[in-house]
DNA sequence: CCCAACTGTCACAGCGCTGTCACAGGGACG
DNA sequence: CGTCCCTGTGACAGCGCTGTGACAGTTGGG
């Protein structure tokens, strides 16, 4: 279904998930080392990246800012069980999504699949999200299809979600997209926003259902189900 | 279906877009450089051009321009993802559509179908917003029946507006478009000469609602469903 | 059950954004 | 050469967006 590039070190878990993704109907080549990974990247330009984060010599962080550089394609980390630092600084680092080991090929699968709509609707110019629907050429956003009334900081704030679905953001990332500033102090500059977003795009805003709130990270917009 | 021509200098993807458009059923050139892209449209006259925005040499945009400068065939950028700044700009260099990469070729194909039918449609003379009737090949603008004397400016301000029915641009944009400037400092231009044209365009201009205000943004031209 | 950390909420002051307008330069045309 | 109208500019005002900081509410762990 896709051309994949697996960097992973541990022998056994590399050769495991290969299998496994292979049978899913991938194609897939693998690599032991970040090196050897970016050599790969620039020689078969697979269409998406699954990345260990435990790598010796250049780590997976660090491989993944160095593919962000160049490369726009999508990463999936393979990270150590939970830990929370982890995830925020990964997705920091520029991936797309995190996968928390031990993880059985059709997780995995199913993340890569997930990933990869993701990346197609972006290219889309129109989302949904329950009874939103977000114009992106008409920078217009419509609930049950009338139209909000939306700031200029909101729309964007709300662009910034919407490309990036299902996926927690922090403040911190909120602030680069949406402001381009660098440090928040501890003001509740974005959590306002939020408020004044979700005043206007839930349905009851006091128990909101598309931009969740995820406790120590950020916020996220999610599609109900 | 058409006779595209591909301008991307990485060769894999190439070959695979070149492959996959094929199998669609199009007839398709390739280029691996501005320069080659260049000559190839002059010497077979494709019918719309997919033009990879990292090229060696002269990049992307500035092919756009220069194509922009003597054709008027259908553009689609190939654009690296998530990239804003990529997209105003491709926009304002006078690009039809961008597309994100990592790209499907029946995505592509999606969008290479929806760019040659607004061409089409396009093609007709005439577009009706409300009341307004833009008539292209006699250049004139009529009210309810009643010829509208519109300044030259004016009136391509309203035909690029009109080319983009539904869809927002902003000043920057706009000031390409109609004016071929580069650069906006603070000053009100966009804005009076909008205001010039609402006053003879709109039914009430101090509540407009052909060319409506995006906020943060810039105007967008809205046909009254 | 309690505490600490985190998030939601709100009012307000400042200011950024847009609409509006008058005016002067300049081009077109006779 | 003179006239007229188009056009870009800058000033200004009003509106409403936005960031701040204090405080209340909530969550989760010990």
């Amino acid at each position: 279904m896709a051309f994949l590039l697996l960097i992973e070190d541990d022998e056994a878990v590399r050769t495991a998930l290969e299998m496994s993704l292979t049978r899913q109907g991938h194609r897939v080549v693998t690599a032991a080392t970040g090196e050897d990974g970016l050599k790969l990247l620039r020689e078969q330009r697979p269409d998406l990246i699954v990345l260990d984060v435990n790598l010796p010599g250049i780590d997976g962080f660090e491989v993944c800012r160095r593919i962000r550089r160049t490369d726009q394609l999508p990463i999936i980390l393979l990270t150590a069980r939970s830990d929370d630092i982890d995830v925020v600084v990964g997705l920091e680092s520029g991936a797309d999504d995190y996968v928390v080991k031990p993880v059985q090929g059709r997780v995995l699968d199913a993340r890569i699949r997930a990933v990869m709509r993701r990346g197609e609707r972006e290219a889309n110019d129109s989302a949904t999200f329950g009874t939103i629907v977000i114009d992106r050429a008409a920078m217009t956003v419509t609930k049950n299809g009338e139209d909000l009334q939306l700031t200029p900081t909101e729309l964007r704030l709300l662009l910034e979600l919407s490309r990036r679905p299902g996926q927690a953001l922090s403040r911190q990332q909120l602030l680069r997209l949406v402001w381009e500033h660098d440090y928040l102090g501890d003001s509740r500059l974005v959590d306002a926003c939020v408020q004044r977003l979700r005043a206007k795009v839930e349905d009851v805003p006091s128990s909101p259902k598309l931009i969740r709130t995820v406790r120590g990270v950020g916020y996220r917009l999610d599609a109900p189900s």
